[in-house]
DNA sequence: CGTATTTGACCCGCGC
DNA sequence: GCGCGGGTCAAATACG
């Protein structure tokens, strides 16, 4: 029942999902913010399910506090040099060259906004050989694997992981368009898993979970798996059909704002709300979910940034790897850090950072011009 | 018409 | 071996 509950919250993972790890600049704040589901607000309207979290405002996600500041990408590639992490490695390859400064002149961004987002790269060891054979099943509903990869194999042992603690309220998108294709409640945590597929491509095995931080629900926690085999889309793709904000069906949970939009920074935020509430064709910035986001940062108090490292650590734990790396902002990756995320993704598909409009204009404004496909939402 | 989102069910990994 | 929890799939629905 509770889990019903926290379902229908149906708190805007999308809008997180745009965001991916990148932070970009925010407009002031703005009154309804997609990602204010994620933020500090219990998913709940009324009853909190289990978690004692000191749940602010019964109110939905419009109250939440201020989210306002532009964030940026965490750098998940910061971590990649050792997680062995093609991912990492392929994302912070390109990264590097990039002049970062491009990205954020965070010239609006007061200091506390300007803390980047912690980023993990996980990588999980493969399974001791003896703790299970697992003879890989094939699969056996007969389910054809997207990645051609059996389910079982994907799972947690092999899979790796790339996690990215971003404020709340930050938001930024990359360029990949993510199409969201299921929602769960997890255990201990009063806030549901958006699980999300890239959908620039049809074979791409990239997946995004998007899921709000338990201890500090100021924080989401997007965990990227599996790697882009494509490069990253300059337009909408194909596949990215049309946004869609629908309202839940779910009549208890409020309409959230499913899209982040591109607009321009300040409007952002209002502008997500104006696309996916009166759907604003002026930014058919693709769906909602890669589309562009125009999250605000969230004010982060600096005692935020000790409970960021404990979620880290948290999220290390929990994902039972040991050679998981962190990103801290107080640690010298922090300069990594500060690298949008999309700069990871770009390194899919340099060819197209030379183009790529969301690159400079996505570090400049913060957001991935149209270009994404929204999906992800 | 095509695609995205939502939601329930199924399946599997992992712990006990 | 069983149960729990997580992750994914697929059908239905809705929107551009």
């Amino acid at each position: 029942m509770e889990e019903e509950r926290w379902f229908n919250n149906n708190w805007d993972l999308g809008a997180v999902v745009h965001m991916g790890c990148r932070r970009r600049l925010s407009p002031p704040r703005q009154p309804d913010n997609p990602f204010a589901a994620f933020l500090p607000t219990p998913p709940q309207k009324e009853t909190p399910p289990v978690v004692p979290a000191p749940a602010p405002a019964p109110e939905p996600a419009k109250e939440l506090p201020e989210p306002d500041a532009a964030w940026r990408f965490p750098d998940l590639f910061a971590g990649a040099g050792q997680d062995g992490d093609e991912l990492l490695r392929a994302l912070l390859a390109p990264h590097l060259p990039l002049p970062q400064p491009p990205l954020l002149p965070t010239p609006t961004l007061p200091p506390q906004q300007q803390q980047p987002p912690v980023v993990a790269a996980v990588d999980v060891p493969p399974p001791p050989p003896q703790v299970r054979a697992a003879p890989a099943r094939a699969q056996p509903s007969g389910r054809p694997v997207p990645g051609g990869v059996p389910r079982s194999k994907r799972r947690k042992n092999q899979v790796k992981k790339v996690v990215c603690h971003v404020p709340a309220d930050g938001s930024s998108s990359d360029v990949w368009a993510w199409r969201k294709y299921g929602q769960k409640p997890i255990k201990g945590s009063p806030y549901p898993r958006g699980y999300y597929r890239c959908s620039s491509s049809k074979g791409c095995a990239a997946r995004k979970q998007v899921e709000r931080s338990r201890t500090d629900p100021n924080t989401f926690i997007l965990t990227y798996t599996g790697e882009h085999n494509h490069a990253a889309p300059t337009h909408r793709n194909s596949l990215a059909g049309t946004t869609r904000h629908k309202f839940p069906s779910s009549a208890a949970a409020p309409p959230p704002p499913p899209s982040v939009v591109v607009g321009s920074a300040g409007a952002g935020d209002a502008q997500l709300q104006h696309q996916h509430q009166q759907r604003s064709p002026t930014t058919p910035s693709t769906s909602s979910a890669t589309a562009g986001l125009s999250p605000t940062t969230p004010l982060r108090t600096p005692s935020d940034d000790d409970e960021e490292e404990e979620l880290m650590v948290e999220d290390m734990e929990m994902a039972g790897e040991d050679e998981l790396l962190f990103l801290n902002a107080d640690g010298d990756d922090a300069a990594l850090l500060e690298q949008p995320m999309s700069s990871i993704f770009d390194i899919v598909d340099e060819p197209f950072l030379s183009s790529s409009p969301w690159v400079s204009a996505a570090a400049a404004a913060g957001e991935p011009a149209t270009g994404t496909a929204g999906a992800g939402s």
